[in-house]
DNA sequence: ATGTCTTTGTGAACGCGTGCACAAAGATGG
DNA sequence: CCATCTTTGTGCACGCGTTCACAAAGACAT
C-alpha cells in the first residue's frame, strides 16, 4: 500500500508538516501512526471534501480569443467540470463548432442554464457586456462566477466571483521585479522594512502585495 | 483639488479604514487630516510604488489560442506593460503578425530577451514545452515568470513564478458552491465548524480554501 | 508478548495581521 | 487668532493562524 508522510508532502509543497496534518485533521482522522497517509485513500478523501468527485456543468458566456482558449483547455474536464456550453451574442457564431461543441445564441442563456442545472458560469465578453451577462446567468441561477473581463461585478449575497486579471498578475511579478532591483541601490523615499514583508523565495504562492488598490 | 477620504475610499474597496490607512502610512504620509488624500497625488505616489510608472516589455512565448487571446489583451499597456514580443516554436506561425505583432521564432528567444531587456515572460505553451520554455527564459536574464502551463515550474532562487490556473478557480468556486449546497443538509462526516471560515460573503477577493493540495 | 521506532493528531504558545480608539494635525469659519 | 470639526496616523489589544513539541497510536522486529 503506497503511503506519504505529512513531512513529505509538506516538503513537497513547500509548507510546515504540522499545518499540513493539522489541515488534514479537519477532514478526519485518515492518516496511520507510524506510516503515513494511505496515498490512494487521501486523494479521494481530499477529492470528495473539495467537491471534485461530483461533476460540475459550467457555462463560458462569450466566445471570442479568450472563450475560445477557455473551450479548448483540456485540464477543465480532468477536474470535474464539464463545459455545458458556450454561449455568444454574435449570431453569425450561432452553431458553429468551438472545441467540438457548438455555440449557442445569448437568447437561450437561461433556458441552457436551467436544462443544464448550471451553478458556475464564466464570463469571457467584453467588458461593457460583463455586468449585463452576470445579472442574466445570477437570475437564471447561476451562483458561482469566474470572470475574465476587467471590471468589478456586483452580485447580490449568497452569489461569490472570482475575477482572474492578467494585468495584475503582472503587476505583482512587476513590484517584487521593482524590489529586486533595487534592493541594494535602495537611496531616496524607499518603503520603510515593516512594509518589505517576506521575500517571496520563489516558494509561497500568493505574492505579498499592500491589500488594497483603488480602481 | 479632488480628495477622498480613507473611510470612502474603504467602503468602496470593502475593507476597513484603519488598515487602509495603516497600509498608505508605509507609503509615507500623504494624506491631509481632516481632508483626505489628494486623488491625483496618490495614485502617483501608489503607482510609482507599485512600478506602474515604469515602462515593463514582457514576451509571450507560445501563440496558440491562449497566448492569441492574451497578446489581443488591452489590460496590458493600460497598466505599463509592453508586449515586446511574440514567440513561438512553430515555423508556420513566425512573421505572422497576431494583434498587430509579428510573432518571432523561438531559435531567436535568447536574443530578443537581451536585446529589449526583458525581464518578465508569460508561457502559454503546451504543458510538455513549460519547463524547457522556462530554463531558456531564465538562462536568458528572465526573473519573472507568469505561467498558465498546467505544471509546477522549478526554478532557481531570485525567480518568481505566478501560475494562472483556470481549473483552480473553478475548483475554489466549486468548493463554495458544494458547501451552500449543503449547508443545512449538513449530515455525515461533515467537516468540524473550525474548518468553515468566515463565508466569504461575496467580498473577500481571496478565497478560504485548505493550503495545500498535493499533486 | 514486549520493546522499539516512526509518525500521527493536537494542546498550547507564539507571532502577526487586523481593528479599535484616540491624540495630533490641520482646515475652516467666526 | 481662537474654536470647532473633520480626518489622519498610530499605539495597543485582540483574535486567529501558524508552529512547536509531545503524548498516543500503531507498525514491525525480536
Ligand atoms: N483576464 C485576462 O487575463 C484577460 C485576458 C485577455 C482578455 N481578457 C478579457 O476577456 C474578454 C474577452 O476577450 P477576447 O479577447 O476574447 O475578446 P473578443 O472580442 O475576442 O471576444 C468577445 C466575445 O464576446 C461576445 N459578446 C459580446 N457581448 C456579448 C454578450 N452580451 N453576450 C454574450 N457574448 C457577448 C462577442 O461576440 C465576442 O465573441 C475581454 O473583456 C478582455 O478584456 C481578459
Ligand atoms: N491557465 C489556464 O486557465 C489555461 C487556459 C487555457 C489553456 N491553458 C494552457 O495554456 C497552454 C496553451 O494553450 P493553448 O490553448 O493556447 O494551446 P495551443 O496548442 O493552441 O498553443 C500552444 C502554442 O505553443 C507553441 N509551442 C509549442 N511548443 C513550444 C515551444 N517549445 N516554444 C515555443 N512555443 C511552443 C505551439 O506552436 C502553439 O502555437 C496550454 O498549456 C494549456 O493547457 C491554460
Amino acid at each position: 500500500m503506497p503511503t506519504v508522510s505529512s513531512e513529505e508532502l509538506a516538503a513537497a509543497a513547500g509548507v510546515n508538516s504540522a499545518k499540513l496534518r493539522k489541515d488534514f485533521s479537519y477532514l478526519g482522522s485518515y492518516g496511520t501512526r507510524g506510516v503515513g497517509y494511505d496515498v490512494e485513500y487521501l486523494v479521494y478523501q481530499i477529492s470528495r471534501e473539495l467537491g471534485l468527485t461530483q461533476d460540475w456543468p459550467v457555462v463560458i458566456v462569450g466566445i471570442g480569443n479568450l472563450g475560445a482558449a477557455l473551450a479548448n483547455y483540456g485540464g477543465f474536464a480532468s477536474r470535474g467540470f464539464r463545459v455545458a456550453a458556450l454561449i455568444d451574442a454574435d449570431p453569425a457564431l450561432a452553431g458553429k463548432p468551438v472545441a467540438g461543441i457548438p455555440v449557442r445564441h445569448s437568447d437561450d442563456l437561461e433556458k441552457i442554464i436551467q436544462d443544464n442545472g448550471v451553478s458556475i458560469g464564466v464570463i469571457a465578453t467584453p467588458a461593457g457586456a460583463a455586468q449585463q451577462v452576470c445579472d442574466r446567468l445570477v437570475a437564471a441561477g447561476v451562483t458561482s462566477i469566474l470572470n475574465f473581463a476587467p471590471t468589478v461585478l456586483s452580485v447580490p449575497d449568497g452569489v461569490d466571483v472570482r475575477k482572474v486579471d492578467l494585468s495584475i498578475e503582472l503587476q505583482i511579478l512587476a513590484f517584487h521585479e521593482q524590489r529586486k532591483a533595487g534592493e541594494e541601490a535602495a537611496a531616496d523615499g524607499a518603503v520603510p522594512a515593516t512594509a518589505a514583508r517576506k521575500q517571496s523565495a520563489g516558494k509561497g504562492p500568493d505574492g505579498d502585495m499592500p491589500a488594497v488598490m483603488p480602481a
